[in-house]
Formats: C-alpha cells, sequence, structure tokens
DNA sequence: CTGTTAGCGCTTTCAC
DNA sequence: GTGAAAGCGCTAACAG
C-alpha cells in the first residue's frame, strides 16, 4: 500500500481534485452519493493528508519547539512533561531538542526550527549565562521573526516576550532562613551553576538572609564545581578549612553527591552538617536521610510554558502585553536538615 | 522585521525567483556580481528559507518520530538520550511524544506523525502489551504506508521492521541466578509491569535459574502491583506469608520504594533480604545501601535504534532484511546484594 | 547568465 | 454539483 494523494482519489473516480478535496471534508457542495463514495474509498485505503502540505497552506505546523540545555536533568524533564500534557491537550505536538550546555548547538537549534519548523518556542537558553549581545542577537532574531516565544528559568532580560521565571532569589533567601532557624552558624554554597544569572540570585537571597542576622558574608564559603571537578577533592577544602555545619547545594545531583560525601566523611547530617538542595525530583526523596529540597514545580512551570505560548500562537492574548510569571518555590522539608525549635 | 521569502527577494532586485534560489545555492549560472548582492541582501535581512517548503518539495523532514509511554521513567529517557544524540548528528531533529501508557494516545500519536511529518520512527509500543490484531492493526499501518520504522523494548512480534530489544530473558535469568549464588533461598517478585511481554520474559529467566536449582517455583511469591496500588500494604502479605530473603522487582522506582519500605520494616538489606532492581537510573546509586540493578544500557539502544533508523531512511541498509538486535543486560552489583561466597 | 514552467499536496475562491 | 485556477514557498528541468 504506497501512500494516497488527493490526485490518486480523483484519477480513481475521474473526478476533480477539488472535489474530492471537498468530498473529504463533508462540503455540502458535493452530492451525497459522490460524498459517501469518495470517503469510503479513503477510510478502506487509509488515506491520510498529507502533513507538510497542510502545513504550508495554513502557514502553521501545529507544533511548538521545546529548547532545554540537559534532559538528563529532573528539572527540565519536568518541564517538558508539563510542556507535553497541554500541548497534547490543546492540539500540538511537540519537537524537543536540547543543546547539551552549549552556546553553538543552542543557535544550531534555534536556526533550525524558525524557518517554518514550529509555530513557537518554548526556551531555557544557555545564552542567559553569557548575556552579550553577540549571543543574545540569535534568540532576538526569533521575536524579531515573529515567532512566538517562551522563555523560561533561564531567560534573558534584554529580550521581549513571554517569560516564566522561578523566584530564586527568594528561594535562596528561604533556604538559608531556614538552615539559620535551626541552628546553622556557617552555612557553605556548592554552586555547579555558578555562571548562571539564576545562580547569582539564589546566592543574592543567601546573603540577605545572613545579613538580616547580621553575619558576615564569607566569600570563601561558595564553592564552585564544574562538571569534572572532583567533588570530594574540593569539599575536602572547605570542610578542613571552615567549621561548616549547614551547605546549600544549587543542583539535585550535586546534593545527592555532596551528602553522600560528607556521610562518608563521617559527618551525621543533618546534627553535624545540614543540607538542602535545589531542584527536588525523584532521588532527593529516596536517599538517607531523604534531603530538605527547594522546589520549583518543574510541572507547573512547563503548563504555564505550554499555555502562555498557544495563547500566543493562537492569538489569544493581548499583542505585546508580555507578561513575566514569576513561579514561587517550596521548600520541601525532609530529614537533611534539623527541625525548627519551638518558641 | 516580517519573514522574508525568494519573492520579497526576487522583488526587490526585479528578478526572477529561481534566479534569486540558484544566488543564493551559489550557483555558477549567476554572475558573481549579481550573486553577491543577493546574497548580502538575503544575508542582513536574515532570510531563511522556509522548511515546510523545502520538506514538501524534498519529500523528507529530516526529523523522526519518538514514541515513549512515559517520559518521568529514567530509562525511556536514556533512550531518548541517545536517539537525540545520534539524531542530532547526523542532521535530524526529533519529534518526540509521549503515550502515558494509552493505547488511545499512541494510535492518536501514531497517526499523527505518519502523516508526513517525519521521516521514521522509533517507538516502544503500548500496543506491544496486548498484542490483539486490532491494536496491533495501527502499527502495522506504518509500516503498510512505507514509513521506516524502528521499534524498541516493547516491540509486537507480528510487525516486521527492525527491532532493538533487551535481552530480558536472560536479565530474569542472570538476577535470579546471583541471588540464589549469594545464598538467596526464597525469591519474590514485584512487577509493575505484569501485562507486559518483557515482564513475562524477566520471569521466565527467573523459573529457568529456580529450575536448575531444583527450587519448585511458587507463583504466590510473583506480585503484579498497579501504578495505584499501595506498595506498603502489598509487600505485607508476602513478607508475613513467605520467608523471603530475597527479592527481585521489576523496575526502577519500585526497587527504591520496596527497599525503604522493607528497611522500614526492620530488615536488613541485604542480610535479611537482598535486592535486585531492574533498569539502573540516577536513583539506585545514591540510596542506601546502593542497589545492585540490571542496566539495560538505554542511551546505547537509543543510539542503536537511531542509526538503524536514519540508515533506513537513507537507504543504506539492504531493503528488506529487517533485523533484531539484542542488546545484553549488565549486572551492576552494589550493595544490596550480598557477596559471592569464595570457592 | 537569467527567466519560464511545472510540480510537491493541499485549500479555496470563483466560474460553469 | 463539479471543476478550473491560483497560491502556500521552494526546487529543478528546460528555454532563451
Amino acid at each position: 500500500m504506497i501512500k494516497l494523494t488527493l490526485k490518486d482519489i480523483a484519477n480513481h473516480f475521474s473526478v476533480s481534485i477539488s472535489t474530492v478535496s471537498k468530498a473529504l471534508h463533508d462540503s455540502h457542495e458535493i452530492s451525497d452519493k459522490l460524498k459517501n463514495r469518495i470517503q469510503e474509498f479513503a477510510k478502506e485505503n487509509h488515506y491520510r493528508p498529507n502533513k507538510v502540505a497542510l502545513n504550508l497552506v495554513n502557514r502553521s505546523t501545529k507544533s511548538i519547539g521545546v529548547v532545554i540545555p540537559d534532559i538528563l536533568n529532573y528539572f527540565f524533564i519536568q518541564v517538558l512533561y508539563g510542556v507535553e500534557k497541554v500541548a497534547n491537550e490543546r492540539g500540538y505536538s511537540i519537537i524537543s531538542c536540547v543543546t547539551d550546555h552549549s552556546l553553538k548547538k543552542e543557535t544550531m537549534t534555534l536556526e533550525m526550527l524558525s524557518s517554518g519548523s514550529v509555530d513557537g518556542l518554548i526556551i531555557s537558553s544557555v545564552a542567559s549565562e553569557r548575556q552579550t549581545s553577540k549571543h543574545i542577537e540569535n534568540v532576538k532574531s526569533i521575536v524579531d521573526y515573529q515567532i512566538p516565544l517562551v522563555m523560561f528559568d533561564r531567560v534573558i532580560d534584554a529580550i521581549e516576550c513571554d517569560k516564566v521565571i522561578v523566584d530564586d532569589f527568594e528561594a535562596g533567601y528561604k533556604a538559608t532562613k531556614y538552615l539559620l532557624e535551626t541552628g546553622c552558624k556557617t552555612i557553605a554554597i556548592i554552586t555547579p551553576i555558578n555562571k548562571t544569572k539564576i545562580g547569582r540570585l539564589r546566592i543574592g537571597g543567601y546573603k540577605r538572609a545572613l545579613k538580616e542576622r547580621d553575619i558576615p558574608f564569607d566569600d570563601k564559603l561558595i564553592t564552585p564545581i564544574g562538571a569534572k571537578d572532583d567533588l570530594d577533592f574540593i569539599l575536602s577544602f572547605i570542610l578542613n578549612d571552615k567549621n561548616i555545619d549547614g551547605i546549600l547545594v544549587l543542583d539535585e545531583i550535586t546534593t545527592v553527591k555532596t551528602m553522600a560525601i560528607i556521610k562518608a566523611r563521617g559527618y551525621h547530617v543533618p546534627n553535624d552538617i545540614a543540607i538542602i538542595g535545589f531542584t527536588n525530583g525523584q532521588l532527593s526523596k529516596y536517599v538517607t536521610p531523604a534531603l530538605t529540597m527547594v522546589s520549583q514545580h518543574g510541572t507547573y512551570i512547563g503548563e504555564t510554558c505550554a499555555h502562555r505560548l498557544i495563547d500566543r500562537i493562537e492569538g489569544l492574548s493581548s499583542p505585546g502585553g508580555f507578561e513575566t510569571k514569576v513561579v514561587k518555590t517550596s521548600l520541601i522539608v525532609r530529614e537533611s536538615t534539623r527541625k525548627i525549635p519551638l518558641g
């Protein structure tokens, strides 16, 4: 069985293509008898209208592109899940692309997607990490091209579009405050996202919480860690140098690893050292002790992005008037932190 | 800046569309002077050829569809990652769709994808779980439509196409044998995938291993568990009834939960009860004790699928001649099992 | 060197 | 009721 086109059907019935098209659309212009015959024939032979041709005619693909830096990161998967869910509900499919944190890949991906393959884009941009005009240019051209765009999590300030962001400052503040309230005196930060804006915001919140208690900020306590760095080695420095009794870690996998190392070194969690990590995924709940985490509500973010974008695509939102939605985080308290003292 | 088409450029220079097309393709038929002017103009105004139009002309979209039952399952994410990786390398983008284990969604998704949106499909089919002709029909139409198809993990026997499967029988056998060798006498199975063929295969391997040691099979030891069931409640039955000292769990998250419950009930893992779980993801490594798992090499499976499919799409593989590649599993031994006795 | 034409598969006006 | 024709944006064979 080879692919059937309108033309084939038209030939088979010796009618014109437009007649077939109308018949399949159940147009009243066509006699019932012919309509029935054509429809039946189409069904029997599994006729399916060619999507690509339709896309060309309609100037719409009913699909949206989702660009994320990393697919093995549970936060982004949750977002993807949320997007998938509502996109599906609203009749769109998604083209997902991962950039592996590479600017070059991001550029290529955006170039590819912004040439008609999708009706709109949802992206967490690597370029946001170095907000230089050169890198921004690239993302900007999407907006210039009138392609609806929603940025989430890692957004670029200079670009005007709908945004869904996490209140990272407040999250850093809340987490630090909680550690302080549960008796921590010296809180270190391990950040695998040192160069990102969201990382800076979280640290900003941390500083604010310290300041409220008149604790001087010590930048020796901030430890950046790269993908290839040896966490064990790096931790040994701050563990030996400082009298640390609390750690804030800025992503989930690093949180889990950090705790494992700390435990292996004989510290008790949370009594010797309390830990709070960022982004509540599958891991944190099941490790021992279960980790207190900052939840960013990834699925909700994804859903919100998708709704915003599709509203925009379908002209359901006021033109211009871009909105930035700030999603509040929640602190999921588990066992890696001490109890809040009563009174 | 609005979308530029060849026509616009042609108008701007008062030349024909085909001249512009050729100029942009650097055809030697066009004078260098004109070529330069056109190319520069195109670049300055960010001209991008419309993908959809190209797709129509080329009858190819340079994209492949990936259909998986679940995106919050790490195995499928790994596969997706592998597919993404090689698809990208070979110039394809991927459209990913999740079916949530729903046959209806799978049908809709396949219908959508098989009408020209993608050059080929990689799918782990829900329909494989009930291999009835009615459900298979749907997947079959893809093959009938000449759309290159690779099935992985949950494949349908009746459909002729390339397949990449896990040696689930051997995996069940190996895992069981290992438990036996490390001293387990009564091994239970917890299966969240009771109705699937892969589940049956794993249990088949389990039976074989028992048989080799002349241990009678007791089907009371096989405990199916549904998505909504209360694992704690269900575990209490077998834990109380039988003198279980080994458990084989057929997916990762259930393995982790099972261990948590067992520990909470005061059993020591692995001394009282040893545990082996299926599909080695992020979780198993970091829980305490770290879990001994069967790795299915998801990323590798994804890569293999993508290569097979793209070879097929590009006519690089012999027509017909479908292959079924069986990927061997590995047992990742960690701390939830006892040591193999020496000698 | 440049332009004309046909065609990819479909929709949609407008004639007959 | 049915069909012819134009057009979506692009390519490619063929004229000029």
